[in-house]
DNA sequence: CATAAAACTGACTGATCAATCAGTCAAGGA
DNA sequence: TCCTTGACTGATTGATCAGTCAGTTTTATG
């Protein structure tokens, strides 16, 4: 791996556990075993870094995105909804530094002025609502969810599944606690109403 | 208004906007009119001052959860739940600041090391989980919400509440425009399986 | 009015940290 | 061997900022 590389994974894994401003430069200097200096050869700002990760948060998460749905065959519409939910539960907890850096609001703040933070986060968040989305929409079509706006309804179990990891993130609860009855949840706020 | 608390309010305003460590006591002192000095002769430190506003938050929104239920009748467990989400939505559209102050990870960070900070967290957490339970248990008893663990159900619930209001706190998605299915979902989620 | 306590101020300190820069070092090609 | 180029370094700078302190002003009280 490249000393660039090396940067930043230090960076990333700082940026996630500590946060933009409390992650010092110094820091990943020190974890890469390099001079503080030698970070300014290869980035031209802190911020340029923050970015460079970002971005490789995304495309990493677009990758697994990408195979959710097209590995394999669904039974139904519902079926395909359940596996999201599992599987967006599962990335959390192998990836629980993708989703500390995405649930602080560093992120969020800089895509209000930043073009390329703005893509980064939009990708990732539309990614994943497109996938709740075209389940739901799925489902819609062969019975299994009932009708109304997919979007919405992609929105709100994306907030509710988000939502527990975040209690996980926040060490307010174990998200895998909470895994039956989010599915529960998940199941009976879109199965038609009898 | 005491100088304390003009202080108490310009960095609260702060905090939420822009973060604790983003957020200089110079602009608490620029906005109090004051000098920098001054902060510290009414606070021993910015710590200090981050508790002391998250405190105030603690103590009202506990105030305005204690009328949420008290305040009026309800002819089933689900009335009340409809009413606790509306009221949700509609405490963080009126006071968007403690939200986005709640939805930053520094609390949360402090809340790790700090007592008094982890105190007044888990208070407005457990405060609004207590009411979400207490409602599903009404509703249980009367037959309007499906049987299972009431706490877990309160805690998915909140999940998705403040799901959709952190869409709003990090300008993703305005909440007011899920209200429908928000509600929706939460009706289709804990009424009994016919 | 006198006086003491409380409120407030300006100047300063020490620490932190992103970013710069002039220069060294190592590898590879001619 | 020399030279070029990219990788790397140590020393430094300038800015920011929480917190201190010695001293002044305001306020309340007897």
């Amino acid at each position: 791996m490249s000393k660039k590389d090396e940067i930043l994974r230090a960076a990333a894994y700082l940026f996630a556990t500590k946060g933009f401003k409390e992650a010092s430069m110094a820091e990943v200097a020190a974890m890469t075993a390099t001079a503080g200096s030698n970070i300014f050869y290869h980035f031209k700002t802190k911020e340029d870094i923050f970015l460079a990760v970002l971005k490789t948060i995304k495309d990493d998460m677009l990758t697994q995105m990408e195979s959710l749905l097209s590995d394999q065959q669904f039974t139904c519409g519902m079926r395909m909804i359940e596996h999201l939910v599992a599987s967006y539960l599962g990335m959390a907890e192998s990836n629980p530094n993708w989703f500390m850096l995405l649930h602080r609001s560093y992120p969020h703040e800089l895509a209000a002025v930043n073009p390329s933070c703005r893509e980064s986060l939009a990708a990732i968040y539309e990614g994943f609502i497109d996938l709740f989305e075209r389940a739901i929409r799925a489902g819609q079509e062969d019975g299994s969810v009932t009708k109304g706006s997919a979007r919405k309804k992609a929105m709100v179990v994306f907030a509710m599944v988000d939502g527990v990891v975040r209690f996980d993130t926040h060490h307010l609860y174990e998200a895998g606690a909470l895994y039956d009855e989010l599915m529960n949840s998940c199941q009976c706020m879109l199965k038609p109403s009898a």
